[in-house]
DNA sequence: TAGAAATGTTTAG
DNA sequence: TAAACCTTTCTAT
């Protein structure tokens, strides 16, 4: 779930049904309880996203939330669920036609509340952002181009481009026939210049579709109608399979504590 | 249907 | 370097 433009989609989402009204936040599991406590009953301003982290304003203190590797939000309208299990943090508000809304975080890295100032020290240690208007490209360049680790290892570093995860990691490589063991030193401009431009187009996608798709076939398929998407990629998870385009097997080796994908013969050394 | 692996980061050792 | 987080998705049976 939960690369760049799922936390957008989160953002969007959670902006048009809380933001104007006031929040009630409780934290059931306990673990949040000071934070919920501080925030219950004020209302929210914007909730916003860059990169794989989500903020929600509430006057001078902004909730943070990064979801992590399985961290989830359940929303629904109308009387929640009885709180069961890990329930971290719950907002209750009237929603936008007054019915009531809810929605439940569960299984979070982080969850706590910051001032602005801590905001802005999170935002400084964070890449460009490809779903952000006006992100600059050429700050993530900057960094790739000096730099002696693989580019499959700086994909990765939300310092140097911020919202890519494992996923977008891959297929990007695979699109742009990039080995992912080459230096960053070694990526040309106009190289970086056009993975970043697809960047932008994928994760819109992504954005719209809500999953990550990322093969022609495809995205052609998906205008037709929404049918399986048993072929939404061309590398991530398929070790093993014959590549799409050639048909050599598709490799698998772990970078940076994550498995890595790509084919030996569209994306050569 | 059950078990393993996973879209990610922080914290402890 | 390893564990924690404790849900969802994929794969094997």
């Amino acid at each position: 779930m939960p690369e760049g433009h799922t936390l957008f989609r989160l953002a969007r989402e959670q902006d048009e049904l809380f933001a104007g009204r006031p929040v009630h936040v409780t934290s059931p599991q306990g673990r949040f309880a000071a934070g919920a406590a501080l925030l219950d009953g004020r209302v929210l301003d914007e909730v916003t996203s860059y990169g794989k982290h989500l903020f929600a304003r509430f006057g001078g203190d902004s909730l943070h939330v990064h979801l992590g590797l399985y961290g989830t939000y359940t929303t629904g309208t109308g009387t929640p669920p009885e709180p069961k299990g890990a329930l971290r943090m719950r907002w209750e508000g009237p929603g936008p036609d007054g019915d009531g809304v809810w929605t439940d975080l569960r299984g979070a890295t982080v969850c706590e509340v910051l001032t602005e100032h801590e905001v802005g020290s999170v935002l400084a240690r964070l890449g460009p952002d490809p779903l952000r208007r006006r992100a600059d490209p050429g700050r993530a360049f900057a960094r790739i181009s000096r730099s002696r680790t693989p580019i499959g290892a700086l994909l990765m570093d939300q310092e140097v481009l911020a919202g890519v995860g494992n996923v977008y990691r891959a297929e990007i490589l695979f699109r742009h026939q990039v080995n992912p063991f080459r230096l960053g030193r070694d990526v040309d401009a106009d190289c970086w210049a056009a993975m970043w431009a697809d960047l932008v187009k994928l994760m819109r996608a992504g954005v719209r579709e809500g999953r990550i798709v990322t093969t022609e076939r495809a995205h052609r398929r998906r205008k037709r109608g929404p049918a399986e998407l048993a072929d939404a990629h061309y590398v991530y998870r398929r070790t093993g399979l014959p590549c799409r385009l050639c048909g050599t097997e598709v490799r698998t080796q772990e970078m940076v504590g994550r498995n890595l994908y790509w084919c030996p013969v569209c994306q050569a050394a």
